[in-house]
DNA sequence: AAACGGCTTCTTGTATACAGAGATTGGGTG
DNA sequence: CACCCAATCTCTGTATACAAGAAGCCGTTT
């Protein structure tokens, strides 16, 4: 048997992240939205070595990357502290993702879309559909909702055909209450939860019917407006705080 | 005479640029825009390791966030290249800058303005009048425009009085062909050079008209607009070839 | 008793040593 | 002559050592 070298290199049983910086970032996102991480004060980088294992290296790397990404803000003498949102940023947020999801619907109607990418779309929705003609969605039907909405928002940024553009949106999207899917589920449990995701579908299938019509205008429009239910979402998450729905919530002070 | 420490600290009479990590960022960039460095392949780090004359760890920061900033692309087996951007991504780029400058002119009209700032922006328009009012602008009447029109653009981003939109602006706004002022000089000796900039502080005035009015509509399309000169000139400057008026210029493969 | 000064200690930024992976090149073979 | 394999070399990712700076603490002094 070949003796294991002595270097740390690999994670044994754990999911193959790559990089220990990928890794890094992951686990480190995770605790912040977790709330395992006080906001506001320094996060000492020793701390975070006896905690994720591993050297400081891959961590000031995931730390300064979380930190372009906005989790993360840099204090004036050094480090970084857990980031906090007023209501106002995160509606800002959320409008600024609406914007640019409205820009990419633009572009894909004025450009045209590859024929087998709107049919793709197309076909999420129809899953989408079946998904919601069941009268009352269990926990399962509303995270199966947000993996196909995430697909289908992807797939829009896609239309677009704009490096540029889809990275934006992505960068955009990637704090958990700005996503697409961030404030869906604060309402799973609400009698007319399922209500709102048949008029979040119908705006789905109105924008993808404006794209493919090169109707521009209306496509954007249908798009910033569709980014105002996460808006309406986050308004009552504020007023029933219902912790733990969503990652990250306790990030956001009132 | 105290020995000076054989430590490498102190950049002798060097600009105070802060921190290594910085100092390498600048230059950094500076080595991409003016074309010293190859584009398409591996910069290897130890060549900016003497290049730069600092170690790797500084060096290795850097990378990453001109990585994140859009000038270097990561490669698949690790290391960046410097990127090169189509006309297409260049315009997708501006049009980005403008969409969001739209987002916050119109949140601007929306929320109201601090009367101050809409009379200091006013007061940054005058100028760019006075200086108009030459009917030939030399080389440095340019460069004064390209000043003032930068600090009317950052004005306007903070109007919106959103931490969020601002930061996504100032990260559209990074790359030189996207930026406002970016195309301004590409056509600088050009005779009708003085007219493009007429249009432009003419819709100048109405955006901040418009804000001033709480017309948030017509600051959003205004500001748009605005943003297709930047656009225009691209064409142009594709069209003539200038090299050198622009930093960057050659980033962009027609 | 309160304030000030020096010391210790903790933390970040930087430099460097080391290991693994990939590319390149040279030699050997079909 | 071409192709394949292997040794080597270069390069990145990671770990660690080191120095300057800041902050807290304790002792001394007024």
């Amino acid at each position: 048997m070949s003796a294991k070298p002595v270097f740390v290199q690999e994670p044994d049983a754990a999911e193959e992240g790559g990089s220990q910086a990928v890794k890094a970032q992951q686990r480190l996102r995770e605790l912040i939205l977790a709330g395992d991480l006080p906001a506001g004060t320094r996060i000492a980088e020793l701390t975070l070595v006896e905690r994720l294992g591993m050297s400081r290296t891959p961590i000031r790397a995931a730390l300064m990357r979380l930190g372009q990404e906005g989790l993360l803000e840099a204090l004036s003498g050094g480090g970084y502290a857990v980031r906090t949102f007023s209501e106002r940023e995160v509606a800002d947020a959320i409008e600024l993702r609406g914007t640019l999801e409205g820009l990419a619907a633009r572009l894909a109607a004025e450009r045209g879309v590859r024929p087998g990418l709107l049919k793709e779309a197309s076909t999420c929705l129809d899953q989408i559909d079946v998904l919601l003609r069941q009268e009352a969605l269990g926990d399962d039907g509303f995270s199966a909702y947000v993996r196909l909405n995430g697909c289908f928002h992807k797939m829009l940024s896609e239309m677009a055909s704009s490096e540029v553009l889809a990275r934006e949106i992505e960068r955009a999207s990637s704090m958990p209450f700005a996503s697409p899917s961030g404030f869906v589920g604060v309402q799973a449990h609400k009698p007319d939860a399922r209500d709102m995701l048949v008029v979040a579908q119908h705006q789905h299938r109105q924008v993808l019917d404006a794209i493919a019509m090169r109707e521009a205008g209306r496509a954007e429009a249908l798009m910033r407006e569709h980014s105002r239910l996460a808006r309406h979402n986050l308004g009552l998450a504020l007023q029933n705080p219902q912790p733990s729905v969503m990652p990250g919530m306790q990030l956001i002070r009132s």
